[in-house]
DNA sequence: GTACAGAATATGAACGTTCAAATGAACGTT
DNA sequence: AACGTTCATTTGAACGTTCATATTCTGTAC
């Protein structure tokens, strides 16, 4: 049947490969079915379809049998067939963050990480692209109509993102890489930013800092202000008057953000330790820095923010915030999973704690 | 129409839209298959496919009235019978570079470039992930088997590089992000870095530098060898002696990397320009510059590669050779394309001129 | 030896689509 | 009015799997 179909596409004469069979052997590129495998195993179709999903219905000897069939003809199961017959895909979309926002490298590993979770669970990534939510949004719509997707996993929340209701009305099961701080219960996993600066501070004050700067964007979403509180109450707590801290509102742009570094560096109390929403705004710092002869980790101190690619190198080694994006992609993954086993079960979010890398810069 | 879709979906109970049909209207989130679709038109399923598929096929009257049961359905073909019935599967798969080889941002940007560009050639990514090259091959081989993936995208290319061979055994269209220089004939796109160290290098000249260095790594592969001959071809092509091109061999390791680079600035006849194999080792150099109080674009010039999301933070803006990602991947995707139209179609390879992006560093 | 229960395996149907071929409608030609 | 031709639409089959159910086999109890 579909042999005859593809030889007939490719037309060499193949009939020297023929063998005394009911049915003509399939030439090497054919791919086997599962009736290829219950034939050559002298069982049928199901008993081959049970040896792979249900083993423990099947004899030993015959699991042994089906299984060198399977071998020696290379047989895996045609996805799209299983697929269609189940209802499922075993794929979880992912919007991959517009290049344009790619001001840090935690995405991309999040990206990787998710990648090589999702697989431990049995499933794999389908990736696609949108420029702005409404697309994103009708994308997961399309998505599930098309049952090309039994999951989602989206990342960049915001306060009241509205994917959570449009997924939730859909029945579509996700885990989302960050709170969304609106009605919607769902399920998530995020990153305790507080706790990440809090440890910076008190890191910092432990080598003996007493003024403080705080990096932070002109705007401020809700992850930077948690990150900024835990700078202030970190600070609060250790009895360090509040006017020894610093806010440093950045623009994005190289050379005014240098400038407020050191228009902050030539008054009296300029800071001693610095805190930074990335390693790339660390950067500046250290520049400015250097530039003075203040030698970081000697006279001054830089904390960035997720230990980038950068990290390793700027400085000679920035100390850095890095959040645990491994086990955020494993947490998503398992998270997942259980919507599958269950999809009425009840939504979790987990909040996990990030980690201090010291190097030389602080 | 797409907003018709997206207002069907959501709301409330759908049981006032009920006509008297033979069959039970579905519940609200189970999806309408083509033969919802046919019946509510009252035309065939057929009939609806070929207003999918072949609309030249069928009255434009009758298009109009499935176009509008379409919508109001919300339907969407489910991918899964169509890719069994057709043989395909529209997905195209790519592994993704490991974690621990992200030293730069282009395989980062290439991933989202390439995910755009084959959503306009009706196709999907689909990730993997694996840690060995036996491990990919096996893995290209299973999806093949299963029909997971019309088709492979695969980067980080090295001298004979064992994929296109496994590939082309199977059958399977591909084309590699970077040459290969093996004796398999297949589709590539690759960037030219000669072509990109000789832009930095002219530029530098045209600058008034005299004297040279080159970053590169310790143990280069074809890529960086390549970017060291266009240097050094550009250098003998404007009638600078050799002797006044340094090459610096990095180490990945910051330390040492900024003492080579120390040592260098320490001799008579330290270079004044300097070419890096990527934006995180010109970050070394900045720094030890900026210690000296050496002012990159003033005293001194620094060009990096890849034009990474650091190069516009680095140094108040670092000069850097550009890779065009998008055309790489667009071209990609457009031989791709071609392969799946003529499955006997000329493998065609394409070599893209790099850019150079004049910032404040040189 | 027969009956029975339970395990092991087989069979028919279905998932939702497209392909190939068949049917029907419309229309000009003779 | 009968006939072919073309266009529009429908029908039956198939893609490769799993589900639900049926059948056969195996071993045990009587």
């Amino acid at each position: 049947m579909n042999d005859d179909v593809l030889q007939g596409s490719i037309g060499a004469p193949l009939g020297h490969l023929e063998v005394a069979t009911e049915r003509p052997e399939r030439f090497v590129h054919a791919t086997p079915t599962i009736e290829d495998v219950g034939r050559r195993a002298g069982v049928s179709r199901q008993t081959v379809s049970n040896v792979l999903n249900a083993p423990q219905r099947v004899r030993p000897e015959t699991i042994e049998r089906v299984q060198l069939a399977i071998n020696t003809l290379g047989y895996r199961a045609n996805h799209h067939a299983r697929n269609l017959r189940t209802g499922t895909s075993r794929a979880i979309a992912y919007r991959i963050p517009p290049v344009a926002g790619h001001l840090n490298s935690v995405m991309d590993t999040f990206l990787h990480e998710l990648t090589e979770a999702v697989e431990a669970i049995g499933c794999h990534i389908l990736l696609f692209a949108s420029n702005d939510l409404d697309g994103e949004i009708a994308r997961y719509w399309e998505l599930s109509a098309q049952s090309a997707a039994d999951g989602v996993v989206f990342s960049s929340t915001e306060r009241e993102d509205r994917r959570p209701g449009a997924l939730l009305d859909r029945h579509m099961p996700f885990v989302s890489f960050g709170r969304t701080w609106g009605v919607a219960e769902h399920s998530w996993v995020d990153v305790d930013g507080r706790a990440g600066t809090r440890l910076a501070i008190n890191h910092l004050l432990a080598n003996g800092h007493r003024r403080f700067a705080w990096l932070g964007p002109r705007n401020p979403g809700v992850v930077n202000e948690e990150r900024e509180q835990g700078v202030r109450s970190a600070i609060a707590a250790a009895g360090v008057p509040a006017a020894d801290l610093h806010i440093v509102s950045l623009r994005d742009d190289a050379v005014a953000d240098r400038r407020a570094i050191a228009d902050l560096l030539d008054r009296p109390d300029a800071p001693t330790a610095w805190v930074s929403m990335s390693d790339l705004q660390a950067l500046t710092v250290l520049g400015e820095l250097e530039a003075r002869g203040i030698v970081p980790g000697r006279d001054a101190a830089v904390i960035g923010f997720d230990d980038s690619p950068v990290a390793a190198y700027a400085g000679g080694g920035l100390t850095t915030i890095r959040q645990p994006i491994t086990a955020v992609a494993k947490t998503i993954a398992q998270l997942l999973s259980a919507q599958f086993a269950d999809p009425n079960s009840d939504p979790r979010g987990v909040l996990l704690e990030p980690e201090l890398i010291v190097r030389r810069t602080g």
